[in-house]
DNA sequence: TTAATCCCAACCTTTTTACTCGGGATTCCG
DNA sequence: CGGAATCCCGAGTAAAAAGGTTGGGATTAA
């Protein structure tokens, strides 16, 4: 019932960016330093966010990544089914054909509920949102950032 | 984001024994064929479950599993938690020491959304729903039980 | 006494996770 | 133009987790 390191890690990477969104490509050894991800790692995980549409490359000197689209188009829950699949808690939810005991597993019935609940969350909540917080914090621990 | 077959197969198990409640002890090899998964390794969660105060057992011949207490007053989010740990998306919203990035880290707090959510799903629901679904799924299927 | 049952610990195989390694392709900058 | 900074890509790998299996011991009803 937990999400592996690439959800994680992919979502506070992507934060990161949506924090600088407008100030050009970021490098990813910048990223990857702030949020103390190991960068040959976090490459593989940005590769698949860029294939899915979600950032953006520069390739060569001065470039790097950024979100491609604005903070407040990207909900979590696309971030989270790119690197971890589709958001539900069994398989049999996910597979089109389903599990072959679905017209009598009672059980089936309360992870649809669950899954529904998870889309919610995460399919409301968007990047502009995590960007706030990150504001929200720096105020509250007084760590107030200039920016030139 | 998945449950592993411990959980799964655990529930399907539990509702089982809900489904046939009063009824007197049930053995595990007839709970197996049931619901179609390894005596032996279903024996290695209902000792868990046991151990946790959800089913109780009586050995020797005869013997089996029942439920500890009535299928209302068992949530799904109680199995779910002896079968799969504490119900939340990542490590440090269970650890009590939380992550050392806790007061910088804006993910955390969709996070803490999403444990809310999985929480109130599994906890509102309990086996008695289950039954209840489950009966539901026989009337729908024309698939009455007769009970002797 | 015997068959049915739960109880327990150890072992095993496969898959997944979480990386690391090495090199190639672009692009900016001086 | 040359070199440094980047992204891009595929393979390899060690450790952990998943998903069981095996074998035997302890209890109890009939």
């Amino acid at each position: 019932m937990r999400l592996s390191t690439k959800g994680q890690y992919g979502l506070r990477a992507v934060v990161d960016l949506a924090d600088r969104y407008g100030q050009g490509p970021i490098p990813l050894n910048t990223v990857a330093q702030r949020e103390d991800i190991s960068e040959h790692y976090l490459e593989q995980l940005m590769s698949q966010l860029r294939k899915a549409g979600i950032v953006t490359s520069i390739r060569g000197a001065q470039g790097g990544y950024q979100l491609a689209r604005p903070p407040q188009e990207i909900t979590i829950a696309e971030i989270i089914e790119v690197l971890e699949g589709p958001i539900v808690p069994v398989d049999c939810l996910a597979n089109e054909d389903g599990c072959n005991r679905s017209t009598i597993c009672a059980a089936q019935s309360v992870w649809k509920k669950l899954a529904e609940a998870m889309n919610d969350v995460l399919g409301s909540t968007t990047l502009a949102d995590l960007v706030e917080e990150n504001q929200r914090l720096r105020n509250k621990n007084g760590d107030f950032m200039y920016y030139i």
